[in-house]
RNA sequence: GCGCCUGUAGCUCAGUCGGAUAGAGCACCGGUUUCCUAAACCGGGGGUCGCAGGUUCGAAUCCUGCCAGGCGUACCA
């Protein structure tokens, strides 16, 4: 996981409890490990195989990453690099038999198989990591293959002619296409594909175990692990249900075969050159796509879960995706999902670097998500360590994480989350203005006026239980007080527009009140007639940040720091 | 070309759907600690709300047209 993945997570889940709050009844359904192109990936994995079991396990693989990328630009040198990568991949690929009689090649029963059989026990380390940077070799390599028309065979089982009999054939396919191949192999339910279906799945399960490291530091709940239906369904769970999705729509007049692919033609979206632009739920070699496992896991969670209102959290640029998708799952000629669903796409700006161009998704050199959040960590670490050096070291490390972590997620949340995210480590950890510690700030002293009060002989329970009736005298309090009123409007105004920073919004000019009414209105040292009310303030004020910082935003409230 | 998004103080951004003198933070200048955490508080300077029209009693906000940037636009997700 990289930075961008920050904000649909944190967004998801702000979103959903923030609905939950309000008393809908939410169904948090997450794509967690949900490669799309899950066939790069075990692309990747075999190259990992190879290097391990045939190359002396110097992963060619990194080096190759800057190979191509020194070599962008001379065409020369490219084409001979991907000549002689291709040339190994051919050779690895033909050595990976486990018993060769004639014509026989590359079923992967000598290497791959084993391979995967003693990756699945062995710790899982930096595997994550490893992983990644498979995927970015498989990601350039294809993209850099693509002008020199290279071309490699792949084993393909033949409709069975006499039966009982596997009959396999080696067409060879464009080089920078092998890993759509892998892709469309998942995609068969009979096809000869288990080597892939057990590397897909090894890959959905590093990926969650590894991700759910990174939810458990968010702070996020969306795996299964904390409630009890099923949380994660990425694309696997509705695979069975594609060659459905298609015939349907075919059988009912909306899905045609155009250019050898089946696409639906929704009213209303045309194309550069201004004719009707598709949605493809179907690809020319019989592939399903991204539509596809949409529309049908739409019909699932309309007339499976029956939810009533369907709320997406992708980023922008997939915006004409969902504008379509939506369209036909609305279409009345379909029959799809009923009338009065609601189907709603949240979108967000992309992560930009400090030059203002984005940070890529799936290509150079990503900040890492874990990277940055120990790092704000560290710093909120050092922080503390300087201004309280007698804390415990446990406390220390309690009070860095809830800062450093709170610190990254509400620098996100109080973006407008439409606006491109400038993305920066100064200021995303400073601890100053409208950011996290200075909530969990104002929260700490009024906790700290609690611990304080029985020091001076003030019993909080008893003052604010004999309190009947609230006069507040200085412009601080009244401030203060009538602000407090106003936290539901905030938090529905967050509601209605999927938008978390009315809150942080609200929440910072909460405790700008408090800060002011802090400083200038003693409470503990108060006339006894003055500190009921103060501190029913008090209470009143660390409640809501605690609600709206912790069970909101899912952002830890602290003690002290 | 068409579509979507963005354009507000030197920088980073709010502005809850038309309402009073456009707000914060950072940066800059000045002030406040024998007193509940100064990671704080108070004050100051700084704006043609991209430009031009229009609607309205009233526009950063709605409409039209420009300008600039980003993204998307048939087999990626």
């Amino acid at each position: 996981m990289h930075v961008g993945h920050l904000r649909s997570t944190i967004l998801g889940d702000c979103i959903c409890r923030v609905l939950a709050f309000l008393g809908h009844e939410v169904i948090r359904q997450n794509h967690i490990g949900d490669w799309g192109a899950l066939g790069k990936v075990i692309l990747g994995l075999w190259h990992m195989c190879m290097d391990e079991m045939r190359h002396g396990n110097g992963q060619y693989y990194a080096k190759e990453i800057k190979d191509l990328k020194a070599c962008a630009g001379d065409t020369g040198r490219m084409q001979t690099l991907c000549q002689s990568i291709c040339q190994r991949h051919t050779n690895d690929w033909e050595d990976d038999c486990g018993d060769r009689p004639d014509g026989r090649r590359g079923d992967g029963k000598k290497y791959f198989t084993l391979f995967l059989d003693k990756l699945e026990s062995r710790p899982r380390g930096d595997l994550w990591d490893r992983i990644t940077i498979l995927y970015q070799y498989v990601n350039l390599l294809e993209e850099s293959v693509g002008p020199f028309h290279l071309r490699i065979p792949i084993r393909k089982k033949k409709t069975s002619i006499q039966a009982g009999t596997s009959v396999f054939e080696y067409p060879l396919v464009p080089y920078e296409s092998l890993s759509r191949h892998t892709t469309a192999m998942l995609q068969k339910i009979d096809a000869d594909n288990e080597q892939e279906k057990k590397a897909g799945e090894l890959i959905t399960s590093i990926s969650l175990e590894y991700c759910e490291t990174i939810y458990d530091l968010l702070n996020v709940k969306i795996t299964d692990k904390h409630f009890d239906y099923k949380v994660v369904r990425g694309e696997s769970f509705y695979r069975r249900m594609l060659p459905g999705v298609v015939k349907r729509l075919v059988k009912a007049g909306l899905a045609i075969e155009s250019d050898g692919a089946i696409c639906v033609f929704p009213e209303g979206f045309k194309n550069k050159e201004g004719d009707p632009l598709p949605l493809i739920i179907e690809k020319s070699d019989g592939a399903h796509l991204y539509a596809t496992t949409d529309l049908a896991a739409v019909r699932y969670r309309a007339n499976k879960l029956k939810a009533q209102r369907i709320v997406y959290v992708t980023d922008a640029r997939q915006a004409l995706h969902f504008a379509m998708f939506f369209a036909v799952a609305k279409n009345p000629k379909a029959k799809w999902i009923g009338q009065d669903v609601e189907l709603v796409h949240v979108t967000f700006g992309s992560v930009l670097g400090e030059d203002g161009s984005p940070l890529k998704t799936r290509s150079g050199e990503n900040v890492k998500l874990k990277e940055l959040l120990d790092e704000a960590v560290e710093r909120a670490r050092a922080v503390v360590e300087q201004k309280n050096p007698d804390l415990k070291d446990s406390e220390k490390d309690r009070i860095a994480t809830a800062v450093g972590i709170g610190a990254v997620k509400y620098a996100d949340y109080s973006n407008n989350r439409t606006s491109d995210y400038v993305f920066s480590f100064e200021r995303m950890l400073s601890l100053e203005g409208n950011t996290a510690p200075y909530l969990q700030y104002a929260y700490a002293r009024i906790k700290s006026i609690e611990r304080k009060a029985s020091q001076k002989d003030v019993d909080v329970e008893a003052e604010l239980s004999g309190l009947d009736n609230v006069a507040l005298g200085a412009p601080e309090e009244l401030d203060l007080g009538k602000f407090l009123c106003r936290y539901g409007d905030a938090v529905e105004a967050a509601a209605a527009d999927y938008r978390p920073n009315y809150l942080t919004a609200y929440l910072y000019e909460l405790a700008q009140k408090f800060s002011a009414f802090y400083t200038n209105c003693p409470v503990l040292g108060a006339e006894p007639k003055d500190r009921a009310a103060r501190l029913l303030l008090c209470e009143l004020t660390a409640r809501t940040i605690r609600h709206g910082l912790s069970d909101l935003l899912g952002i830890d409230v602290i003690e002290r720091m």
